[in-house]
RNA sequence: GCGAGAGUAGCUCAGCCUGGUAGAGCGUCACCUUGCCAAGGUGAAUGUCGAGGGUUCGAAUCCCUUCUCUCGCUCCA
């Protein structure tokens, strides 16, 4: 990364996308639109480059993740089972004094006294403030108090030497409508629906509101059985899915980093809870050291694979040119996990603006498919022979304990989920039975990274300058994106030597029309040879590829040779024309 | 959504204070030149000065509104 000042580095970057086609600002020519980012050509291929690597090492390399490929348009129903529908759609008012955001309904309802003013004025200057204001004390504060806080307000609208007007005393009980740090009128609540919002059908109203939606992930868990029944997979087996999301953010910041729409590539990877497990194998296996646990075993438990999941999404970033350096793996905190979440990884990248999240790995037990199963009433679980059998075999003592503990768990996650107490153990208990007869609801484990942040990272991690001086002490900068060669957007420009030799751009022509349809090539044959390696440089090409009279055949034995030219390093080397596609094709997959 | 700063050629910016009808460098394109790292020459294109409104004989410049960007308050793909 350049040794640039953070925002420099962030303008230079954005500058760049900008000036070279990586990235636009959406609806330019009409004053643009906040939150919305386009992909130009080379941003266009590098983030296809990302996905096909995603989509490639997630679903075609392995054995047990399968795709799949939903609406963004989805049933409401599934955004109220999902818990999106409530918990994005907070309630938010401001401060009125310090203009601090607060979430209404988690403000701690407050009593005493309010003391309202009907406005103020300055003698000094005669100017006056006519809007309304209060500000709550506790019972037994003197009114002094108020009116220091009240004061502050109108200073802040303008006033020096502040009279307020009007004072009014009122009795207060239990409201959320002031500050609890200083006592001051909150502005009315307001609802932030994060959710974008449409209708299905011509007509809007009330019956027909659906959302576009918020996350790819739900979609999976709606589709689960049907992936179960088709695919052949067995658990444990994960579906992937990329596709574009869609929030509201209240403020879209950092570039692409939080857009309103955006791009993820999420995996529901789903396990055996840990009692299936130990069920089947007479034991569950926990971490014993940090790091990859290798291959997948039938007595791994949730942890295991969790592990596991953090270490191949690593594996991946490092594929693809992050390496282990410039990311960090947060571990959040029990206080900070959504109540469902047993554990959840934020996978970290160091950007410019502040070192922010890729992508998260949850382990979210079975809550999302338990949720979709109550709320659509239609079975989610799986029935496993193979556990009925073992189930039979297990002495009564096992039995005992493995089952409390599952219904323990099935419990807890009815409790939580508004389910009455005696309802929710009437129904923990018919779990438990259902274990039995080998009928269980998969634990999952969420692998969940954005895209568009993804390629925001690898920009600013391959962006570098290098500055040359020359003999007349003219000194000159460069960009170099040093984007790994599985993610650049042209893997190699050809050129000829010289433009005005009709042979040298002939052959040139043909060494291009060999190389395309394999990869992104591009030709290239306007300005000095310098020049055109600089442009490629700058827009990460790893290879260029130059055709000169030697390839023509004026050092014979160099006929139908080529130099080829390496971003990084600027090393030369002579390739034989016919060994060309091999030797890039290898370094670019 | 609120507070602070900014918006002039593809990019970086000057001009704004003190109104008189838009400029530089780089880049782009064409031609010439070219013997491996942004070489040189000649020529060309490009701005409703973010948008809308107002003041004025006249607005990039002064005033108002609005949009977008950057930074702080909320967010987690």
């Amino acid at each position: 990364m350049a040794e640039s000042k953070p925002n420099e580095l962030m303008e230079k970057v954005v500058s760049l996308c900008k000036r070279r086609g990586f990235v636009y600002q959406s609806s330019e020519v009409y004053g643009g639109i906040n939150g919305f980012w386009d992909y130009g050509p080379l941003g266009a291929e590098l983030k296809r480059n990302v996905k096909e690597l995603w989509w490639t090492s997630m679903t075609r390399m392995r054995d047990d993740v399968v795709g799949l490929e939903a609406t963004i348009i989805m049933h409401p129903q599934i955004w109220r089972a999902s818990g999106h529908v409530d918990t994005f759609t907070d309630p938010m008012c401001d401060c009125l004094l310090t203009r601090k955001r607060l979430r209404s309904d988690q403000i701690e309802p407050q009593s005493g006294t309010a003391y309202h003013y009907s406005g103020a004025s300055d003698a000094g200057s005669g100017r006056a403030v006519s809007e309304p204001y209060s500000v709550l004390v506790q019972a037994g504060k003197p009114v002094e108090s108020a009116r220091k806080i009240a004061i502050q307000f109108y200073q802040a609208r303008g006033l020096a030497a502040v009279t307020l007007e009007g004072e009014r005393a009122e009795k207060v009980e239990n409201s959320q409508r002031y500050n609890p740090d200083n006592g001051s009128l909150l502005t009315e609540p307001r609802p932030f629906n994060l959710m974008f919002k449409t209708h299905v059908g011509p007509v809007p109203d009330e019956d027909n509101v659906a959302y576009l939606r918020p996350e790819t992930a739900q979609a999976i868990f709606a589709q689960f059985k049907n992936v179960l029944e088709t695919s052949r997979q067995k658990v444990p087996f994960g579906i992937a899915q990329t596709g574009k999301a869609f929030r509201n953010e209240v403020t879209p910041r950092n570039f692409t980093f939080r857009s309103r729409e955006f791009e993820q590539m999420e995996l529901e990877f789903f396990i055996r809870p840990d009692e299936v497990v130990e069920v089947l194998t007479g034991s569950v296996a926990t971490p014993t050291a940090p790091g990859h646990p290798g291959e997948p075993e039938r007595n791994w438990g949730w942890q295991l694979w969790h592990q596991y999941w953090v270490e191949e999404r690593i594996r991946f970033y490092e594929g693809i040119g992050l390496p282990r350096t410039s990311l960090e793996e947060y571990w959040q905190k029990p206080d900070e996990l959504a109540h469902y979440a047993r554990a959840t990884v934020d996978l970290l990248f160091k950007f410019p603006f502040g070192t922010q999240e890729l992508e998260g790995i949850a382990a979210r037990s079975d809550f999302d498919l338990s949720q979709h199963e109550r709320s659509s009433g239609k079975s989610m679980g799986v029935f496993d022979e193979e556990l009925r059998t073992a189930w039979g075999k297990l002495d009564e003592a096992t039995r005992e304990r493995i089952g409390s503990s599952y219904f323990e768990h099935r419990r807890g996650y009815l409790v939580k989920a508004g389910v009455p107490a005696e309802l929710a153990e009437k129904k923990a208990r018919e779990d438990v039975e259902g274990l039995a007869k080998g009928q269980y609801i998969p634990h999952v484990i969420e692998p969940s990274a954005g895209v568009d942040r993804l390629i925001l990272a690898l920009l600013t991690h391959a962006y570098s300058e290098v500055t040359t001086t020359d003999d007349k002490g003219k000194s000159e900068t460069r960009v170099i994106l040093r984007f790994h060669p599985r993610v650049a957007p042209i893997k190699v420009g050809v050129f000829p030597l010289l433009k005005n030799k009709p042979e040298l751009v002939a052959k040139a022509r043909e060494v291009h029309a060999l190389l395309r349809g394999q990869m992104m090539a591009f030709y290239d044959d306007g300005g000095a040879i310098g020049r055109r390696y600089a442009r490629q440089d700058e827009a990460g090409t790893p290879f260029c590829v130059t055709i000169d009279f030697d390839t023509l055949g004026e050092t014979p034995e160099l006929k139908d040779t080529v130099t080829l030219r390496h971003r990084d390093d600027g090393r030369q080397e002579r390739l034989p024309m016919g060994g060309l596609l091999e030797f890039l094709r290898e370094r670019i997959h």
